[in-house]
DNA sequence: GCAACTGTATCACTCATATAATACGGTCAA
DNA sequence: TTGACCGTATTATATGAGTGATACAGTTGC
C-alpha cells in the first residue's frame, strides 16, 4: 500500500496536482513499485481531510498518465516497467532542476554560489 | 523605468505573485535600485496583455512590503535601503534553494547527485 | 448470495484569481 | 491652468479548485 506520510499540503499548488507529484516522486525514488495498491478514494481523502472527488482528480489523471489501473469496483494498482520507472524518474528530475536553477539565477546567484546553497541546505533539510 | 523584459506568465502561480516575485528577484540581483519608478498600472497591463486590477494588486502589496511607494497621483517608486535589499535577498535565496533541496530530496536524488545536476543545467539555461 | 468495500458520476456551493468597464480625484509639466 | 497621466475604488462576470452530499454499479471475501 503506497504511503502518504509525511504528505503535508503547504505548497500553494492545486492540492490534486500535490497528490499527483507524491505519487511519481515516490515512483522515481524507488519507494512506490509495480504492483503496490493505492488507498481508496474514501480512504485517503479522511485521512488526508479533504475531498475524495479532489484524490479521485488525481488518480484518474494518473490513469491517462498510464501509472495507474483503476478498474470500477476494484482496489486501485501501480503498473510500472523499468522503462516507464526511468521516464518519470528523468522527466521529473530535469523539471525540478530546471525551474530551480533558473529561480536562483533570476535572483542574482552564481554557479558556485548555487553549489554551496545546494550543500549547506541538504543537511539541514529534516521533514521527509 | 523597472525593466519587465522576459517576464512570462507560465508557472501555474497566480500573475499577481508572479509580479511580486519578479520585482523582489530583481531587487535581490541589483537589477532594480533605490529610486526606480515603476510602470504604470495602465501600461505595464496593456504591455503584458492582462488587467490592470492585476498590476494593482501587486504593487499594493510591495507597499506593505514596504519595498515601494505608492502616493496617489503621481508615479510608484521603489524604496530601499541596504538592510531591505539584504533581507529580501537571502529571504528570497533562502526559500528558492531550500525548495530546491526538498525536491530533489523527494525524487530520491542524492547531495553528489544534486550538485551535478546544478552544474549540468546552469549553462543550458537560457531564457532570463 | 450478501455485505462491505471499491470506482465512478452528478449537482450545488464556496472561494480565489482574473477580467471588464467605469468612475473619481490627485500630480505634474507644458 | 489645463490636459494628460497617475493611483485608487467599485461593481459585475467568468473560471478553476475544492468541498459536500448523494447515488449507482462493479469486485471481492466470507
Amino acid at each position: 500500500m503506497i504511503s502518504f506520510e509525511g504528505f503535508k499540503p503547504e505548497d500553494g499548488s492545486p492540492l490534486y496536482y500535490q497528490i499527483l507529484r507524491h505519487i511519481r516522486r515516490g515512483i522515481a525514488s524507488g519507494v512506490i513499485v509495480d504492483g503496490d495498491a493505492l488507498p481508496s478514494r474514501r480512504v485517503l481523502s479522511a485521512t488526508l481531510g479533504i475531498n475524495p472527488n479532489t484524490v479521485q482528480r488525481a488518480y484518474s489523471e494518473l490513469e491517462e498518465e498510464g501509472l495507474v489501473s483503476n478498474r470500477s469496483g476494484a482496489k486501485s494498482y501501480v503498473v510500472l516497467n523499468a522503462d516507464t520507472v526511468e521516464r518519470v524518474r528523468r522527466e521529473l528530475i530535469e523539471s525540478e532542476a530546471r525551474t530551480l536553477v533558473g529561480s536562483l539565477k533570476k535572483t542574482g546567484v552564481t554557479k558556485d554560489g548555487a553549489v554551496e546553497l545546494v550543500e549547506r541546505f541538504w543537511e539541514e533539510e529534516e521533514e521527509l
